[in-house]
DNA sequence: CTGAAAGCGCTTACAG
DNA sequence: CTGAAAGCGCTTACAG
């Protein structure tokens, strides 16, 4: 391996090791001929700095946390997890910093967690996924000082820096859709209700019903957890009250809901409209194509590794704020609008 | 956050940072008295040594990279990705190591992450998966003398420490088992055939056969990718030769294979007779509880851990070798032996 | 623009 | 068993 260090680049260029470290740090006071000269030599060697030696002097390990709370089946089931961790690894890529993975199971890691991350010169910042369980951390998170961003939004969140995308809204429009559909009795499975995302969500349905003038009849909610089999007996339940339209919070749900339908001799969109949600990169065979709401994974992680990354060069003060917008996609299990 | 230093434990203790320092490494060389004394201390401040100042001068950094060759859909689908994680961050976890993952998603990413990978003092050790695109690496860090395990078969496995599943002897007692009750015509769907465990499998599956004096029909045979979706495409070919059995090399073809069976009106294990492979924890609803070879996950990610922190204590030298066993579960999807 | 020097927070021979 | 000292490989004022 490559054993050289900051004194023999110097040696090799005959100059002193302030300067060689001056150029790898892009410092402006350097001549130009000492600068190519420098850059060469290191070119040549494959020369890296000390990762250790330079993150105990400059104060910064160059790599952050990701905290994923993970209940018991989502995190083999749900899409989602490998999509943000993909999407964290692109942008970590993109940005010089590494990543490291920390999985919560239950209330009781917290404490064994939170212990290994705040040792000190170790992470420069934690992205932590939001969720019934995790959301416990945010408070000693908080306090230890160290920058921290919400992925999704947190239960209370005074003064957390956190990024989410537009449920509310985004799912409204989705039950607009339907409505201007001529749908009449429009359901929804929705995600787990103990989840601000589960709780966006249906708060999303609910606006839209409301903001019509229709009334919200419990027989046509059922609560599912974002898996497919949630979204089978979910939708086995809602099938009873006969809906037309119904809204799941998830696409691997829609996907269980259609197989409900499929067992009732049901099909999408001429007996039930689905409108579902996630719109990842998956293989949803057997079915017409999904409609659904499609969030920007890619651009989740991005964002989130930015304003992270912000902060910890800023400070944690003023608490940022940061709302993705989707985009409903229409295909084969919905309506087309007449005009 | 916690600022305290070696140095400030020493001062609140009496005692100078030498003596610190060795209990906190659990140096035998202490008196009970002062290592009580700064026991205590430690407890009640809290203190924890920085990470960067310890890595640097104890040339070990405790974290170890995952890289992981992602073909473009598998990553999302295949559950074996998010099991795999899960069980190295639980051996990570209880080692007291961390691990920071690395996607390689093209042949391209290789240099990227190979010039991440190699700085000094970042990373103690490599896991790295074993794929068609990944193995390229290999050589490269080989060379560059950093401990390295590979998870599964590498194709050169010269000199290369490596962990796997018996998957030749598995999936060929599980054919063996198709012979024993009595069927005749045996197909498989495949692995990818440029990955050594696609190829292995499928081995084990010709074993089998050839052992039993079979004679290996083509027209049994399709190669698959591990998804759901292949599975599918696969049981459709496979169909027009009249199986009486079917291997599939994972349990989402074994889905996928159900699938094309039910559009046929056939059933599981009446018409053909199916075992997959994997066993995660995963729902597979609407069809008859699988039969599959169960592949120990958790065990894999913990003794491919074990057996780096070996490389990085003891050297590369001899290449380490372990072969995990697999079980054949048998349920819903096989015939029963008859005596 | 450049170099000598101090210092980051630890560990580990060394001398006692 | 204990402490003073050197050193890990960097960065960054400071003086020139």
């Amino acid at each position: 391996m490559n054993n050289l260090t900051l004194e023999d680049i110097a040696e090799q260029c005959g100059v002193s090791r302030s300067t060689v470290s001056r150029v790898i740090n892009n410092h402006p006071n350097v001549s130009k001929k000492a600068r190519m000269l420098v850059q060469e030599v290191i070119n040549q060697t494959g020369y890296q700095p000390h990762a250790a030696a330079r993150a105990l002097v400059s104060n910064r390990s160059w790599t952050v946390g990701l905290i994923l709370p993970r209940s018991v089946n989502s995190f083999f089931t749900d899409p989602y997890y490998p999509s943000l961790i993909q999407g964290i690894a692109q942008a970590c890529s993109s940005s010089d910093y590494t990543f490291t993975l920390f999985l919560m199971r239950e209330k009781e890691d917290e404490e064994r967690i939170f212990h290994r991350i705040s040792r000190r010169g170790f992470l420069d910042g934690i992205l932590l996924q939001s969720d019934n369980i995790g959301d416990s951390l945010i408070d000693k998170l908080i306090l230890s000082d160290i920058p921290l961003t919400v992925l999704g939004r947190p239960f209370k969140s005074g003064n957390i820096s956190f990024i989410d995308i537009n449920n509310v809204e985004s799912v409204e429009k989705a039950v607009d859709y339907f409505i201007e559909t001529e749908h009449k009795r429009i359901g929804t499975i929705t995600g787990p209700l103990n989840t601000t995302v589960g709780i966006d969500r249906k708060q999303g349905y609910m606006n839209s019903l409301l903001k019509h003038g229709f009334t919200v009849d419990k027989d046509l909610i059922a609560e599912g957890t974002f898996t497919e089999e949630s979204g089978y007996l979910g939708m086995l339940e809602i099938l009873k009250a006969k809906p037309d339209a119904v809204f799941t919070a998830s696409d691997q749900m829609a996907l269980g809901a259609m197989r409900a339908m499929s067992e009732n001799g049901l099909r999408a969109p001429d007996d039930v409209a689905i409108i579902g949600f996630d719109d990842f990169p998956l293989q949803m065979p057997a079915y017409p194509p999904l409609s659904t709401i499609r969030q920007p994974i890619d651009e989740f992680g991005n964002e989130a590794l930015r304003m992270l990354i912000d902060i910890i060069e800023n400070g944690t003060e003023p608490a940022r704020r940061v709302i993705l917008k989707t985009e409903l996609i229409l295909r084969g299990t919905t309506r087309k609008r007449i005009n």
